[in-house]
DNA sequence: TCACCATAGTTAGAGGTTATCACTGAAGTT
DNA sequence: AACTTCAGTGATAACCTCTAACTATGGTGA
């Protein structure tokens, strides 16, 4: 998170406060949301005045976007890091379920309500497909027991987004309905409309997680 | 929308008014998102000073509450009303796009990010039931051709939500996915998630129901 | 008809926010 | 030692929510 690569001591100072205020923007949108998020209130708990913090950032809206891009950039490390430990698809959905619940406004950052005239910048964008790199690799190691559907025919025509990735067509449909289904079932849990309803949510994003991999649960 | 019961005049014009701040609240919406809603501008657009909007509404918080429950309303009524002409879990299913993506916001202010300190009143979450009912319905009107999992029978013992429903576990599981598949599909596309990937989300959101009634595509 | 009163809408203001501006003072550089 | 760069300041503008006190008006009971 710090550019310790500074090499002048004002650029390294200027790198640590830039990281502190991330920090206390963390703390703040963990506690109350990217909505509630203030400058005023960052700069007051550094000990400095509000328009200081205009220094190190343009406003409000390129402070959240650098945080949505710490945010991406944490869950392509986190699939990376799993991904090494030569683990499948089933670990890569932990992986994803474990970054969720350990803080979900930071997943909401990345997977939420969009902000209406917001549009990521392209190096977001980058990492997007960043993610979706090792999940593609984890779909190919999977056995394929399942007949083709139309929907796989019409994606192998349509696979502008794997990315020259080698994978068969029914293998990015798997990697597709991965991220959307277990985003699915995460994002309900996450928002609180499985609370009150009597089940695990883990126990049925393990269900999920089974039908997909078709291993028996 | 507009309670058109009201007997006496200052009624009607109370409530006429009423509406027409949740009118204007909603093209806010629709163009700023929830977060930008401002009675401020409301009230300006209105010919009204500021403050005159809270002999109307207790506030800001209230305004949103009103507006999520007319959204739960809306698609409870739309539920029932497909289920009303006889229709499949298919049907449902293209309700439930239509209705997403005829104002996303909307979609939004109910499966979005949930506002931290916001906790959904009791008829809410009455209306949120009031939506399960068609859909599992219509679940149990699919042939179920499918091998028990372990989930359905851990659900059996978890049926709680589904307030003596008399459908199966399997029944209750399928509307469990298929609430939580196409939302996943859904939210992520409304997202923008699948902008610039190449593939039609219509065909992928159609290719999941078809995965989820068991029918060819 | 007239007086009354409930209520819609007003202005003023407190306290919050983002953001810009001109300025000060200190740190690093030459 | 002089100079330049830049972090942080207070003042200010323009918003926002929300409260309080006041005015004006339309419906209603006597």
């Amino acid at each position: 998170m710090v550019n310790s690569e500074a090499k002048t001591p004002r650029e390294r100072y200027r790198a640590q406060v830039q990281a502190e205020i991330k920090e206390r923007a963390w703390e703040q949108i963990a506690t109350a949301g990217a909505s509630a998020l203030s400058l005023n209130a960052i700069a007051k708990q550094m000990g400095m005045s509000g328009p200081a913090l205009y220094r190190y950032f343009a406003g409000r809206d390129e402070l959240i976007t650098e945080l949505v891009r710490d945010a991406y950039r944490s869950l392509a490390d986190t699939f990376a890091a799993t991904v090494r430990t030569g683990s499948d698809v089933t670990a890569l959905a932990h992986a994803l379920r474990t970054w969720a619940l350990d803080d979900p406004h930071r997943y909401f950052l990345v997977y939420g309500t969009p902000v209406p005239g917001y549009h990521a910048p392209d190096d977001i964008t980058a990492i997007a497909r960043e993610i979706m790199a090792p999940l593609l690799d984890a779909c190919a190691r999977l056995p394929e027991d399942r007949p083709a559907t139309p929907f796989d025919e019409y994606l192998e025509e349509h696979r502008d987004w794997a990315e020259g990735h080698p994978a068969p067509a029914a293998v990015l449909h798997r990697a597709l309905t991965f991220w959307t289904r277990l985003h699915g079932a995460l994002s309900l849990e996450l928002a609180g409309h499985f609370t009150g309803l009597g089940f695990d949510p883990a126990r049925f994003f393990a269900a999920e997680l089974h039908e997909l991999t078709g291993s028996p649960e």
